[in-house]
DNA sequence: AATTCATATAAATAATAATTTATATAAATT
DNA sequence: AATTTATATAAATTATTATTTATATGAATT
């Protein structure tokens, strides 16, 4: 894979929320994020397709749950480090839609 | 800024290929990125101005010509740590349109 | 001062992606 | 075996973003 296809993988706040609590929780299932993020069901599973089709997550099935969880520590980093540079950028742009 | 914000300004073809070059040579005119780059110089300086409004390059003049960098150390460090973090993922999802 | 070089801006178009809605599947429990 | 729980899929809609085209601005050179 390449850098930008990585990036566009993450990009999206539903999909970086999702791996911001996996780096933190290492592993949950669909309904986890559901009732924490407060979102549809079929939107994480469909986001959390993504993300498995992409290499970036893992699953595994549990009874009738599917565990999640990041596919290598070096993203799980990856993640952290993101949040913390964003962190040191100030906001010149509005947050939403700087194009 | 959080991190989506830093992860949308940084996700899109072109201006990846910017930051890439910059990383490697610190410093870039216009006309250098579309030398290089072989794009149209309008599109060039609408994704300059996109990565500037957001705080990611910094630019100055010089003369007629004006001279972009990345603004910090650790936002080229990241640049290079999603490349390396990208390259060892394998091809799962086609590199284009992975939704 | 006119021309060239370098860059920026704006509007229009084309392309892409996120979310919602509806429904299906499959395991576990009663 | 019927029902519930948990997750996945597909189609339709909505929203967003990249690129092109045309043009403008400003500094440097002749």
């Amino acid at each position: 894979m390449n850098g930008v296809t990585l990036l566009r993988c993450i990009c999206d706040e539903t999909r970086f929320e999702i791996l911001e609590l996996l780096e933190e929780r290492k592993e949950m299932c669909v309904n986890d994020f559901v009732s924490i993020m407060k979102k549809d069901q079929p939107l994480i599973s469909h986001h959390l397709k993504t993300l498995k089709r992409c290499g970036i997550v893992k699953s595994n099935a549990d009874g009738n749950k599917m565990i999640y969880r990041i596919s290598s520590q070096q993203l799980g980093s990856l993640i952290t480090n993101v949040t913390q540079a964003s962190k040191k950028i100030p906001a010149l742009c509005d947050e939403r839609g700087c194009q």
